[in-house]
DNA sequence: CTTGTTTACAGACCGGCAGTCGGTATGTAT
DNA sequence: ATACATACCGACTGCCGGTCTGTAAACAAG
């Protein structure tokens, strides 16, 4: 009783509980995550808890998609902003989507963490069938495009997609392996583990896509140097 | 009191508890199994449980081993005694491989079953951890000897070797989709999609390493006929 | 056949968890 | 002022994973 009562706006309180929930989740698999620390950490009580979200589960399902949105959104948008050729496109995407990403890296570093931490499967398996749900398209339209216009020649139009998304999903991990390393004053091995994985990636484009190596291509090397460079809180200890 | 004590080797006992997790692992994500339910399942009591047992959780981990050894060990041995030229060699362990899966069709089915369902993501993620442990190896070795006998051309020796695996654990649940096809009355359409998977995986292996189409070859499709002929238990309602 | 020791097991018990419920405060419309 | 809706509270419940104390079976030694 002695706790003054905050009323607020019902969609205020879900995303300060929904904040909450992402915080905590930063240094802790959402097993460990209790009703209890996230009612504590949101200030609020069982009962507004439980007004405002169906279960623990709920939190998690919303999280999950303020967490993929805006980076959907952005690879959704800067797709239908893109015109020319179905190689230009390609390019076009690919470097749109590469600058969203480096200039949010802190976020997606976060996510990435959050995604590969220990006993967090559930989190890595929504996030993953969320960014297929919505990115796979994205992909499938690309390469059905470049098929039509006989600008590519792949071996099948689907699996084509998936992999092109699989190598994507695996982008980051790695630069955050490569961050790793930089911190540990390995700066040359660093960087050059990032340049290898971009002239990979590719590489492989090129190549699933029935390509000459080269067609379809990345941003340029020097841009991924904010991988390493940027300034981030919550690093790993 | 009134129970009979049953003492059983220590051994027999575990296994007798490992096979009832598995057992209810097919219609049960493992967060809706519970110690309670499993101990009735294998009749035993909770402090005979916790004898053999650390915790619930150490129960799925060796559930995972049980249900991946087999089939690696499989793959790590046919490996082992294959030779010939590099893309003999990898037509070899496809071929191997393939044989084993098909003969033991309904275990993998189940196995793929239990992964896919709702709520099993932990198992999933254990799953695909164990394979990536011991399989990818595999993968590597194979392509790296293609690469140093000159046979293949890849763009990059650990990334080709992933997207192998990859490809590798999405087909099992293409062919079970091709399953259920198949039981709701489209015959063609069932085998049509099993014919085009193999197809297009065979395309795919050649294209990243680098081959002319046709070079490493998959097994006849003929063999393939065994996915949908076989009788398979446990099938979902 | 005793005795002692180890090992497999039993089941009462515990702390903590997600989720519920009756009730209370804080608006907003009439 | 009255009535109704909505945001919120916290005691409570039921269950679940895990521990603990104790007991019965197997085995070894004398």
């Amino acid at each position: 009783m002695n706790t003054k009562r905050h009323r607020m706006a019902a969609d205020d309180r879900r995303s300060a509980i929904l904040d909450a929930a992402t915080t905590l989740l930063t240094d802790q698999p959402w097993e460990d995550v209790t009703v209890a620390g996230l009612l504590d950490a949101a200030g609020i009580s069982k009962g507004g808890f439980y007004h405002h979200f169906t279960s623990k589960d709920d939190v998690l399902a919303e999280v999950v998609l303020r967490l993929s949105d805006a980076s959907i959104s952005a690879g959704e948008d800067s797709l239908s902003r893109c015109g020319g050729t179905a190689v230009e496109r390609f390019s076009a995407f690919l470097a749109h989507s590469a600058r969203w990403e480096l200039s949010h890296a802190a976020k997606i570093a976060a996510i990435v963490r959050m995604a590969m931490m220990e006993g967090n499967g559930p989190l890595f398996v929504k996030l993953g069938e969320e960014s297929a749900r919505r990115c796979l398209p994205l992909f499938k339209a690309l390469v059905r495009d470049g098929v039509a216009q006989d600008a590519f020649c792949v071996v099948d139009t689907d699996l084509t997609a998936e992999l092109l998304m699989h190598i994507g999903r695996m982008r980051w991990p790695t630069f955050l392996g490569a961050r790793r390393i930089f911190a540990d004053g390995q700066r040359d091995a660093a960087w050059r583990m990032i340049c290898d994985r971009v002239r990979v990636e590719e590489g492989l484009t090129n190549r699933l896509l029935g390509l000459e190596s080269g067609t379809v291509t990345f941003p340029p090397l020097t841009e991924y140097w904010l991988v390493l460079d940027a300034e981030w809180q919550n690093e790993a200890p």
